[in-house]
DNA sequence: AATAGTTTTGCAAATGTTTTCATAAGTTTC
DNA sequence: GAAACTTATGAAAACATTTGCAAAACTATT
């Protein structure tokens, strides 16, 4: 039995040929290289490809080693004001210049990361973009392995082992210690979340003790917290911190979730701010500038980083090269509402 | 010129299968029907598999009509919180089954919204889902006429195009309407987003109107604001809408975000929450609890309508079926600290 | 009007996998 | 120890494209 057509609702490159009366090979160039096409002919095409309603096959052209016109991109969360912003904006660029973007979470496992970068890879990700540059040595490996180009986003390390474009936390943290400092506080409590998997608390954490230390100030255990990333935590946390028979005059918080939680503590005390008490985050999130106090800060371009990492990506894979790029955002002290001298 | 290789990093199915002495066919097999093949053989492959980093290839399998392994997702903005929520719980979801999700995002431009879904659909995604039910007639008809599975997320209308699991709007907007109504508030401001491409917002801005006309209460134009999707803008707003001669005693919000921006907008103003205004929201945002005081709001379950919408396109792709599904996910008044009787 | 050059097109091979069918290799069973 | 099954494997076709090469159709030049 001859089938009229192979499926009813199977409209190929073949059937667009047939209905436009030339081969598949020049649909196919249509598309691709269109100069090569007179333009007759290629009106004709397109008017076949609209009445049949055709959609390219990308899944085939990827097996031509051409491009699969896809960016792989893995966060820990989504779920977060700070990624959210750096995932916009990177996946705004990367669509401008025709790509669009796989996105996989891992909720900071380290396994699991490198599961989901295996399974971008089984998509031919044209390549990959990645949160941090604290991964697992497997996923160093596969990455370097199969040679897809590959961004870090989020830190700068002048030694990183891909490229990378981000902020210096070690530098975010002592800014942050440091404006403390400056306004005289030397009772200062610590509120950070865990450092495991998570190379920006570290390094934050890093600055900020550093900092801390040239200015001889010590933080006892009393006053330390590590908390995840929540307000509700945060606030819990910095609650119980500020209710102690000797609470500090000032929270440094590793991050603006954070320091929300502990602007809404101290309010839920009854503390003023920033009379009674000095809170600094960092990050400068969507919403902390317009909170009351707006909360003073350590701005952490996340929007530039998204855009610029992009616009990286997207030269890598236009045209590969074995250089590792390296590029470094400024953070930016943000002097709000929150904090005053002691 | 004989090559030794075809390509010197090119690891395919046939590399594989030479170095395990067995055919392609059985390396195929191997993956996608364990059962059939020899355990010991099966070792063997794996060893391959393993000593040359191998990654099977989707593109090549999607082209088999077999599943492209995943599912397309459209979003107006993924840089808020609330879809942030929604999209994190898809996504797990989706994950657990397998597959990974292609995002794409439009900034409420339904002419857009055609163009990026136009592109997932030439990456052959095997499901697509979708915020919302207000799409152009274009956009309706090319998931039609794809025969595609497709699922829309956020709002529930019984009489849907396409298939829909999300809350019901209307009566969101109407709870919230008539929760400062019992309080016995008479004086009640509206602010709200604009409605235009955005059917979630019109029908609570219907619903609450709708409330408020049966209980006689008018709003008058000076307490009406319409305000962009941002903290900064709606707190501007509402401080100017408090500060006229005579300011209402409550504010009716059209999300959590403009209702946040209305508490700061309070706070600064000095004014005491909730003795001196109430402020209502819709949605229960992350972070709506833990202000101080902490947002009364309707809680329309994102986390529960991102995982049922997962589970539903899942099931969808699995066994596709003629008859649309529709699913309603209540929402629900949590009263919390910043409304009172007035 | 024939030649040389250029533009446009089609044929066929190639891409990396899956799957059908056939065959080879093992097991039972009598 | 042969016959009848069962299980495991391989060969080849199929999938929807792209592309190198060569032929065909034009144009320009003499």
């Amino acid at each position: 039995m001859k089938r009229v057509q192979n499926q009813p609702g199977k409209i190929d490159i073949i059937a667009v040929a047939k209905a436009a009366k030339v081969s598949a090979s020049t649909v196919s160039r249509s598309f691709n290289h269109p100069g090569l096409v007179k333009p007759a002919t290629r009106k004709k095409i397109d008017a076949a490809v609209k009445r049949l309603g055709y959609i390219r096959n990308r899944a085939a052209q990827a097996m031509h080693g051409r491009r699969s016109g896809t960016i792989g991109l893995i966060v820990p969360t989504i779920n977060h004001a700070i990624f959210a912003e750096v995932i916009q904006s990177f996946s705004d660029a990367v669509e401008a210049a025709g790509f669009t973007i796989l996105i996989t979470s891992h909720g900071y496992d380290l396994d699991r990361e490198y599961a989901v970068l295996r399974k971008l890879m089984e998509h031919r990700v044209d390549g990959i973009a990645i949160i941090g540059l604290d991964h697992s040595e497997e996923t160093y490996q596969l990455i370097e392995q199969q040679s897809t180009p590959a961004i870090a986003i989020w830190n700068h390390q002048p030694d990183s082992r891909i490229a990378c474009v981000g902020a210096d936390n070690v530098s975010a943290g002592r800014l942050a210690a440091q404006h403390l400092i400056d306004l005289g506080h030397r009772q200062i409590g610590i509120v950070f979340p865990r450092a495991a998997g998570n190379d920006r608390a570290r390094d934050r954490w890093s600055g900020a003790l550093a900092a801390l230390k040239e200015a001889g100030v010590q933080v006892p255990d009393d006053w330390q917290r590590v908390v995840p990333y929540s307000i509700a935590k945060a606030k819990e946390a910095c609650a119980s911190l500020l209710q102690q028979a000797t609470p500090p005059k000032a929270l440094l918080c590793g991050n603006d979730v954070i320091a929300q939680g502990a602007v809404f503590a101290a309010h839920k005390l009854g503390l003023r701010l920033p009379r009674d008490l000095s809170v600094i985050g960092i990050g400068d999130f969507k919403g902390s500038e317009d909170m009351e106090p707006p909360l003073t800060t350590i701005r952490i371009p996340a929007q530039s980083i998204g855009q610029i990492a992009a616009d990286q990506i997207v030269q890598m894979i236009a045209e590969p090269g074995d250089d590792i790029l390296r590029q470094n955002c400024a953070v930016k002290f943000l002097e709000r509402g929150t904090t005053a001298a002691v």
